[in-house]
RNA sequence: GCCAGAGUAGCUCAGUGGUAGAGCAGAGGACUCAUAAGCCUUUGGUCGGCAGUUCAAAUCUGCCCUCUGGCACCA
């Protein structure tokens, strides 16, 4: 049976992990875990695209080889994923020969059915930066001083036949128009495709640019990027084995705007066609963090370190933090105090102290169980009935991508299991003589254990240590599905034995 | 210039035809099991501007203003 396969964009080796490569993990991985906990068998390929000049360069500069400084990068990203708790099944490296055999292969076929054809390159190069230059790097219609001498130059290249497809392609998304998330990113496509497009230079001469995939019909020359770097989620998948049903076509590429247009919404679905290879599902589009207002940019020194947050919060708060604030499709504002703020309100006031509520008022019983609930009265019946209404309103959130509302819902049934506490006072009831406030008081610890396993069940996704943890501290395990967890159900864990108290989210100062 | 997105309380944002919402921040209060937490009450908005459609518009239409991004081979 076809799994459901989900894919990050892969990072260019050029450079250290940011918090947008952060991002786009951590949301890719929650759609995972949500599918996941849904019931599909799913698979989450995440990766690395090491060839081209900027990591040519770069490892030249470093006095290295172009590999091992490739090894270095991976190393990094490798690492965010296991400190973000990235559930990805595979890391895909362009360096790696399965992915080069794939690559090639596809070349090789291409050229046969006549796709790509030798021409002369016409084009503006500068010596001094090794690379080719747009009438757009020109300003005030001269070329800046950093490219130094700029020859026009012309020379063979191989070009990939893009134009003939055309209106294949706007016909087809035009046919399916839920093939971009979110809908306007594919309006922008359309848009795009209004004007003729020119026919794709896929090579660049040996001499100039060594490091990357020779081409399989002509060696003195190689690859020139988005053949190398998309085809990763074909090569991932055992294209040309059999396996490869199994996977492909991809569900969803989660990519961010920056190369929806021209990369994934142009040159792919064309590769793909012109291979006789079916379409990815859709592609989900996300937008760009800000920091405090302002792009990121090497130049600004505002880029922040992922690394260092989750050192600070943790990886879970870290995670809830992204998706939280972050409208899928939409740009967002990241700031320290942004992430402080959800840190301590949400998580350490709301829930967090919650489960300590809980674990407090529980450890002063004999036994240290979790009572059974016994009465229903106005207090429990407001409880259990909102959250009737909030589960299938979250997974609904969940399912359309609506992560950012799914969790503020979660939390107003969250923020109820406080007011919940204050109505009942167990802690007041507990020392009153009369049988039917004892019989409240156990109710409302039974009610608390209950609020917390069911928030914890859907928060699993974005914080699965977390939700680990809580279930941990009243003596369950976690979930692996939805299916028979959500629905409400009192004395689920009447009678396990509570754990120590624990401060989930510590207080940060400054 | 063209296209798209955004413009709602001090801040971050929900809200696509029916008497303006949440969280945070601010103010007041009662409580104290808990991470000086939680709870209750409360201040605060001409929903970018103007015009129109409608019994009724933040929500639909037109024009305008401001910000952001894209406009092709650059990851």
């Amino acid at each position: 049976m076809k799994q459901f396969y989900i894919t990050t964009a892969i990072d260019y080796a050029n450079g250290s992990p940011h918090i947008g490569h952060a991002y786009e993990k951590v949301l890719t991985d929650v759609i995972a875990r949500h599918r996941r906990l849904s019931g599909d068998s799913t698979y989450f390929l995440t990766g690395l695209d090491e060839h081209g000049q900027k990591v040519q360069q770069t490892a030249r500069k470093e006095g290295v080889e172009p590999i091992d400084y490739c090894d270095q990068i991976a190393e990094k990203f490798q690492r965010l994923c296991s400190t973000l708790l990235i559930s990805n099944d595979d890391f895909i490296r362009t360096t790696q020969s399965r992915h080069k055999d794939v690559v090639r292969k596809i070349l090789q076929d291409l050229f046969d059915k006549g796709e790509i054809y030798k021409a002369d390159y016409q084009g503006f190069y500068s010596k001094r930066q090794e690379q080719f230059l747009q009438e757009k790097d020109k300003v005030n219609g001269e070329w800046p001083e950093i490219f130094g001498e700029v020859e026009e130059v012309s020379e063979p290249a191989y070009f990939f036949k893009l134009n003939q497809y055309q209106d294949w392609l706007i016909k087809h998304l035009k046919e399916s128009d839920d093939f971009i998330f979110p809908r306007f990113r594919q309006k922008q496509v359309l848009e795009f495709l209004k004007e003729p497009l020119n026919d794709l230079c896929i090579s660049r001469p040996k001499e100039r640019l060594e490091w990357g995939i020779p081409l399989p019909f002509d060696e003195d020359f190689v690859c020139y990027v988005w053949f190398d770097a998309l085809t990763n989620y074909i090569s991932a998948v055992g294209y040309g084995t059999e396996g490869f049903a199994d996977k492909w076509p991809a569900d969803f590429h989660v990519i961010g705007k920056d190369i929806l247009v021209p990369p994934h919404a142009v040159y792919w679905p064309i590769m793909l066609h012109a291979a006789g290879i079916p379409l990815p599902k859709s592609l989900l589009v996300h937008g760009w963090w800000n920091i405090s207002g302002e792009k990121m940019s090497k130049t600004l020194g505002n880029v922040v370190d992922p690394f260092v947050l989750a050192e600070q919060v943790g990886p879970d708060a870290l995670r809830y933090f992204f998706i939280r604030e972050m409208n899928v499709g939409q740009d967002s504002d990241f700031s320290a105090d942004l992430l402080l703020s959800r840190y301590k309100d949400d998580l350490g006031n709301d829930f967090g102290n919650q489960l300590n509520r809980l674990l407090s008022l529980g450890g002063k019983l004999p036994n240290k169980q979790i009572p059974q609930a016994t009465i229903e009265e106005q207090p429990e019946k407001d409880v259990r009935e909102l959250w009737e209404k909030t589960y299938p309103q979250v997974i609904e959130y969940y399912n359309g991508f609506l992560f950012h509302r799914g969790l503020e819902t979660l939390w107003a049934f969250i923020r109820k299991g406080n007011a919940y506490l204050e109505i009942r006072q167990p802690w007041k009831l507990a020392k009153s003589e009369d049988p039917a406030d004892q019989e409240r008081a156990r109710t409302a610890l039974a009610y608390t254990a209950e609020i917390l396993r069911l928030a914890s069940v859907l928060l699993t996704p974005v914080m699965p240590e977390i939700s680990k943890r809580v279930f941990a501290a009243m003596g369950a395990d976690s979930i692996t599905n939805y299916e028979g967890n959500l629905e409400w159900d009192i004395n689920r864990f009447a009678g396990n034995v509570l754990g120590e108290r624990t401060i989930l989210f510590p207080r940060i100062e400054n």
